[in-house]
DNA sequence: CGGCATCCGGGAAGATACTG
DNA sequence: CAGTATCTTCCCGGATGCCG
């Protein structure tokens, strides 16, 4: 939310005033004041893999003009959710990263795409960004059936690269960095979307030639994949 | 979101569109199309505890003028997170229930009153509703600490009755329903606000004469107000 | 090109008044 | 009490342009 201040020169102190706020004591009405804004919850969520810069921000969130993103990041950089940083020379370039409580909105965004999951509107051909599709494995492993032993999955997205770490003796059961995907037991190469369907979408192989390049053996790809699943939908007459 | 269909009558077809959609296969931007419009999930969480009528929805949260309190019903009657309900006679009257995958919306709720709790901007002596503490306490709660044997706490807010059994054997540790306040081996009467003062805020019982009344044993009332705290806040300089 | 300001059109949210 | 109608305000999104 705005919550900017406004200086009123009607007379002459300078009064300021709240902006669509939502003026309760309430935490989930403070946290939409925080990242309730259109926007602001996807921004945060593209930045929880690490920091990233303003175009990449702008790619991945198709919709989004730059005016509305330079505000947001104002918005969430004064909130503390966020801070800028300049990277050290010679790349010198401008990065915008989540501080420790940015990061601890994880949950939030787990959350909310777990109970969306069983939308009867829930379209998941729909364009997804390499985070996204990340972030939903972090949500929906079955973490019960990691097993063993530990192995790693790389994945590129064009120039996006990421390393997934799985391990039934992590709390989480999976870790994600960026980078390294060519270290990964087994890879996958291509669009996002086309990772998609073939993990949630039971979409064999084969059907995807050209869109997704998967690497490694065949064993371990299949028992990456039988990790993940959809819940059920929920039926419109109920 | 709105999602409507537009008809455009330029030509002969009836075109439909879909408006302020995120369009992207992500569960997190699917929720958000479905309650992340202004003031959806403030009455999501205030049918958390059970159907409430129109005017019981506008009077716990002001600001929400009649018209856009009309237009959520329907978007999240629509979106089958609410149905409408008629109370069988003599009562007759129109109520609002969450349906089943109304109510497992309670995490996203909870995540986000977590995380917005280490907000330096939150301020918890702002208004607060009844159903907003309660399910605060259900949230907040030390579920370690509940301890034996079970007990159970009744509130009256106004013209709202609530009791809440708190049992360590139960997974949630806590159960709320309507009514039967004075059931309760203890009770709070008073302003939701007074409430939190004391809990949360550790005024202590004689500073909030007239605005809490606190009935029951002492020894159950302090073991009930230890199990609840608020995280740390995070640091403006981190 | 990255970042940010500015102008503008459309549409959502807010306030108020009105109706059954 | 439960909504509907209308008017105003202002947020969102697109386009353009400035500056480093």
């Amino acid at each position: 939310m705005e919550l900017e201040k406004i200086t009123n020169e009607s007379e002459s102190g300078a009064k300021s005033v709240r902006k669509r706020g939502y003026y309760d004591a309430c935490g989930m009405a403070h946290a939409l004041d925080l990242v309730g804004d259109r926007w602001a919850l996807a921004i945060v969520r593209e930045l929880m893999l690490g920091p990233r810069r303003f175009g990449d921000l702008r790619a991945d969130l198709p919709g989004l003009s730059a005016n509305v993103l330079t505000q947001r990041l104002g918005d969430l950089e004064r909130d503390l959710i966020l801070v800028r940083r300049k990277l050290p020379p010679p790349a010198h370039v401008q990065v915008y990263e989540l501080t420790a409580w940015g990061y601890e909105a994880e949950p939030i965004i787990q959350e909310l795409g777990r109970w969306a999951a069983r939308s009867p509107g829930h379209d998941a051909t729909l364009p997804i960004s390499g985070v996204s599709i990340l972030l939903s494995f972090r949500t929906m492993i079955a973490r019960d059936r990691v097993g063993e032993p530990p192995f790693s999955v790389g994945f590129r997205f064009g120039a996006e690269e990421y390393l997934a770490r799985l391990d039934a003796a992590h709390p989480d059961r999976i870790v994600v960095e960026r980078g390294a995907e060519a270290e990964g037991d087994i890879g996958f190469i291509g669009a996002p979307n086309a990772l998609a369907a073939f993990i949630y979408g039971d979409v064999p192989e084969e059907a995807l030639a050209g869109a997704l390049t998967v690497r490694g053996k065949a064993g371990l790809v299949a028992r990456f994949a039988r990790l993940f699943g959809l819940p059920e939908k929920v039926r419109p007459k109920e």
